[in-house]
DNA sequence: TAATGATCATCT
DNA sequence: AGATGATCATTA
């Protein structure tokens, strides 16, 4: 049986082969084959699954607001996608900002620093199957290509552009073409305090960006379109 | 408190 | 069924 890696990878081509492992195991095995008490339900434990592959390659765990793995520059991100190959959920980036710094452009902003190369990791997911038996999915790199490039960083600056000028409360989930904006809280009760377009003091619902599931689906069909 | 890992629940 | 808004657990 397979067991995580004792030390994180150290290059690009070390992280492939600990993804190429896993390759085929259902989250179940993985959590049992490690020694982790498997959760009845998703809901109290909607990060399990990331956090078992975590595992897997060698990611160090923590909240910093940077990428999984950082000395090589990729961020690691699972994506529940169906039989067929779409993708089922939308997938969380980074949190945005409630008052962008001014200066910041989508090169340098939070958001491409941890998306300019993502280890994409499938979970495919059976129709009314538990998802202990998620399987996963040949993980592959991703480094946004132009057009890709481009659409991020139009929606980007587009929704920047609203946050920066205290508009925050014009905000919706359909703005944007493959990046949007939604909640991102304990629940919808916790505020936080930010300025409106005249400056005034307001509390409103933290916010995260968000990957569109048509986008992060394009990106995983790539893989076996194209090889 | 604010960041991480995401999925849930409801409405259209 | 897809999209939007709401929510859950954990860590520093």
């Amino acid at each position: 049986m397979i067991s995580p890696p004792s030390s994180p990878p150290q290059s690009i081509e070390e992280l492939e082969e600990l993804a190429n492992q896993i390759c085929g195991f259902t989250i179940g095995e993985l959590a049992q084959a490690a020694g982790v008490t498997i959760p009845t339900h998703l809901k109290h434990h909607k990060g399990f699954a990331g956090q078992i592959i975590e595992l897997y390659l060698g990611a160090e765990a923590g909240s910093k607001p940077v990428p999984d793995f950082e000395h090589l520059g990729v961020e690691l991100k699972t994506l529940p996608v169906s039989d067929k190959g779409s993708a089922i959920e939308s997938t969380f980036v980074c949190t945005a900002p409630l008052t962008p710094e001014p200066f910041v452009t989508f090169e340098t902003s939070h958001l491409f620093n941890k998306l300019k190369q993502v280890l994409w990791i499938p979970l495919v997911t059976y129709k009314n199957q538990p998802w202990v038996e998620r399987i996963v999915g040949p993980g592959h790199i991703w480094r946004p290509d132009t057009v890709e490039k481009q659409l991020l960083k139009q929606d980007w600056e587009e929704l920047t552009e609203i946050l920066l000028t205290g508009h925050v409360q014009d905000l919706n989930a359909s703005l944007g073409q493959v990046l949007q904006i939604r909640p991102k809280a304990a629940s919808s009760r916790v505020k936080k305090q930010t300025l409106d377009e005249d400056g005034k003091s307001i509390q409103v619902n933290p916010k995260g960006f968000y990957l569109r599931a048509a986008f992060t689906t394009k990106i995983i069909k790539q893989k076996f379109m194209c090889g």
